[in-house]
RNA sequence: GGGUCCGUGGUCUAGCCAGGAUUAAGACGCUGGCCUGCGGAGCCGGAGGUCCGGGGUUCAAAUCCCCGCGGACCCGCCA
């Protein structure tokens, strides 16, 4: 017999004959649903049920003596997988579980199952776009921003291993100032090739380019101020000069050759800030000259963008262009809409949405999980100048993704969590409340830096590749200090992977609700609770089968008797269940967290217990085949993260 | 000022949504042991705790509710 989920069996017939006992007993009380429970040790049993201390209140008796009745009243013949039930404590029930039907169900079942176990299909699959990373296009991904690749990607795995159809989307910011200081940056180089990669390239172009214009700018306003002598004004404008002029040394020595070319052509521009917002508008009205230059860079940067991901594993199946809402005038239709319901007002020549009123008069703050006291602020939808604003170029956006998909779940960081809600109501506005519903917004907290604060503008950041990098030297570092005898290509190879997983275990391992702060030690700690841990007990579990170099064709798994054994049984026959509540509770660290305590029992289970040498051959085959199971299990769960199941390092 | 999120040994984290048992679970660091055995990126032991504080609900609170305190973020014609 083979399960897909074979502590839910355990987990079923425990209900099954205690939901029966308590219906012969009770006739008149119903106490469902049973929610059954761990117990904190074993000696409590692998699973318990605290419903007699909510029956006593009713029955008037004391919990023990309800619980003894019960335990006395279950039948488990027909169970095979119950060994016993118990009353105990105060009044719980305790359910034993049969480890020789258990073991054998459990090792069996991941076995037959493979590189599917655990993995359990969802009954109603739907088509998914998870939209994740859309880091504006100006700059290398940097340390900050990298949590939201590593979290996307590895809710993409957990999703489309749950039998949903996923797809996973980049939306390129290219409307807007950032790209068009680039644009600008970029022409008067005259349209260079890069010289490195090609987003540290943009990067330096955008932080030098702005520098420059700012530091122009700076001085004019300083030169105002001393004419009118306001004197206030005038030392706040230089303090900011003064630290410009810092930030302009320090680019000077990073890049000179760029910088020196830049400054000289720059200077030639009298107004480079009106050919800035000259580019801005073209761009938005679809001008091709400047269609060709902005998509030109944005590209550039792009494919620095696909370099990195790719080097983590990471890939994307549509990339999307904000512009392109603008040049189909999706946006124009969406804003034509929205004027004509109720939500939106002039202020000045303003417009503006009423996110407030639209969640009142739809009766909308509990179908969003408000509270009803929450104000909500209002939208601006268009500027003076008649332009848009991110989020309005949001809105079609959305409706372009629920044209594709049935549920859309965005990775972006909790600060925009205003934005998101306004967007949701906006859509909501536009009759389309179902949308609202099915739009997640996966919020996470930032990635801090202690004692360092990263500006793209100041070219002033730790970037994704600079921190790989660095994981991938250490392990080198470490492979050759363990694994002497390797050729220097394996070494590589092995490095590669380890230093890799460690920066995105490190990055997803940790609840997303709470605020990362960057050290090098979190990354490049490759002990416990660090991919390359979990990755060393993958290792030694293929170490041990190739040694063995047999298939275990006798196991007695009754023989399996020892308490770490257990443990690890247990531990392999929860992984559905531990996958399904990541699944639908969107938990992708629940997964790490999982991989690593099962790393855990079989690495104190390997040097307890011998698994080749273990006599006799039917105990020792039934390590064997636990210890392959064990093995599938560590790789299922690495995967699920993005993260390589090593044959050796 | 208003709002959202977070607060668990010195440091970092799990548990909180769906409240349960003696002794709140791990990791780092500190500390004492273990390599002629299937890989020591490992294993075994020790010290270290007002689960931010105070109320409330409950037979039962780290978990739920309220009031505080501390931190981060948001409240933009930025994204």
């Amino acid at each position: 017999m083979v399960s897909a989920n074979p502590f839910a069996e355990f987990r079923s017939g425990c209900e099954t004959v205690l939901e029966d006992a308590l219906k012969g007993l009770h006739p008149q009380i119903s106490m469902l649903p049973l929610l059954l429970e761990t117990p904190p040790s074993p000696e409590f049993g692998e699973l318990s049920s605290s419903v007699c201390f909510e029956l006593a209140k009713q029955t008037g008796k004391k919990p023990l003596e309800t619980a003894e009745q019960i335990a006395e009243a279950i039948n488990v013949s027909g169970f095979p997988l119950i060994q016993s039930v118990k009353a105990a404590g105060e009044g719980y029930i305790n359910f034993y579980v049969n480890f020789e039907e258990f073991s054998r169900l459990t090792i069996e079942s991941v076995r037959a199952i493979d590189t599917e176990y655990g993995y359990v299909k969802n009954d109603e699959p739907r088509k998914i776009i998870i939209e994740h990373t859309s880091v504006n296009p100006i700059h290398p991904i940097h340390i900050g921003q990298a949590r939201n690749p590593m979290l996307g990607d590895a809710l993409a795995r957990i999703l489309k291993a749950h039998g949903h159809t996923v797809f996973r989307h980049y939306y390129i910011d290219d409307v807007g100032r950032q790209s068009a200081v680039i644009a600008y940056g970029y022409e008067k180089l005259g349209r260079p090739e890069p010289e490195g990669k090609p987003d540290s390239f943009i990067g330096a172009i955008y932080a030098i380019t702005s520098c420059i214009m700012e530091i122009q700018r700076l001085k004019k306003e300083v030169r105002r101020a001393k004419e009118l002598d306001i004197s206030e004004e005038f030392s706040k404008l230089q303090r900011e000069l003064d630290d410009w002029t810092s930030v302009a040394a320090d680019l000077n020595t990073r890049f000179p050759k760029l910088f020196a070319r830049l400054l000289d052509e720059i200077s030639k521009d009298e107004e480079p800030e009106s050919q800035v917002n000259d580019l801005i508008r073209s761009y938005e009205a679809g001008e091709e000259k400047v269609k060709q230059l902005i998509r030109e860079v944005c590209n550039l940067c792009l494919q620095g963008f696909k370099e990195t991901l790719g080097r983590a594993g990471i890939t994307l199946d549509s990339w999307d262009w904000e512009s392109d809402f603008i040049w189909n005038s999706d946006v124009t239709r969406v804003l034509d809409k929205l004027k004509k319901t109720p939500y939106v007002f002039y202020v000045g020549n303003i417009l503006e949405f009423d996110a407030e009123k639209t969640a009142q008069d739809l009766n909308l703050k509990e179908t969003l999980d408000l509270r009803e006291d929450y104000e909500l602020s209002p939208l601006t939808l268009v500027r003076t100048d008649g332009t848009t604003l991110y989020t309005t170029r949001d809105i079609p956006y959305h409706l372009w993704k629920f044209q594709k998909a049935e549920k859309v779940i965005n990775v972006i960081g909790m600060e925009q969590t205003l934005a998101q809600l306004q967007l949701k109501l906006a859509l909501c506005a536009l009759g389309h409340v179902d949308y609202a519903k099915k739009l997640v917004h996966f919020a996470y907290n930032l990635v801090n830096l202690p004692g360092y604060t990263m500006s793209s503008r100041r070219g002033r950041y730790i970037t994704l590749d600079e921190v790989i990098d660095g994981a991938i030297k250490r392990a080198y570092e470490e492979v050759s200090k363990r694994s002497p005898h390797l050729s220097d290509e394996e070494k590589h190879t092995i490095s590669e992977f380890v230093g890799i997983g460690a920066v995105k275990y490190a990055l997803v391992e940790v609840d997303p609700t709470k605020p990362v702060v960057f050290t090098w030690d979190r990354v490049l700690d490759f002990e416990k609770n660090s991919a390359p841990y979990i990755q060393y007990s993958h290792a030694r579990a293929r170490s041990i089968m190739r040694k063995a170099s047999r298939e275990p064709e006798n196991p007695d798994y009754s023989l399996l008797t020892n308490r770490l054994e257990h443990d690890i049984i247990l531990t392999l026959a929860r992984f559905p269940e531990v996958f399904v509540d990541a699944a639908e509770n969107l938990r992708p660290h629940a997964i790490a967290d999982y991989a690593n305590a099962l790393a855990d029992k079989f690495n104190t289970f390997y040097t307890a217990l011998p698994v080749i040498k273990a006599k006799p051959p039917e105990l020792s085959d039934a390590r064997l085949a636990l210890v392959d199971a064990t093995r599938m299990v560590l790789r299922n769960a690495l995967n699920l993260l993005g993260i390589e199941a090593p044959e050796r390092m």
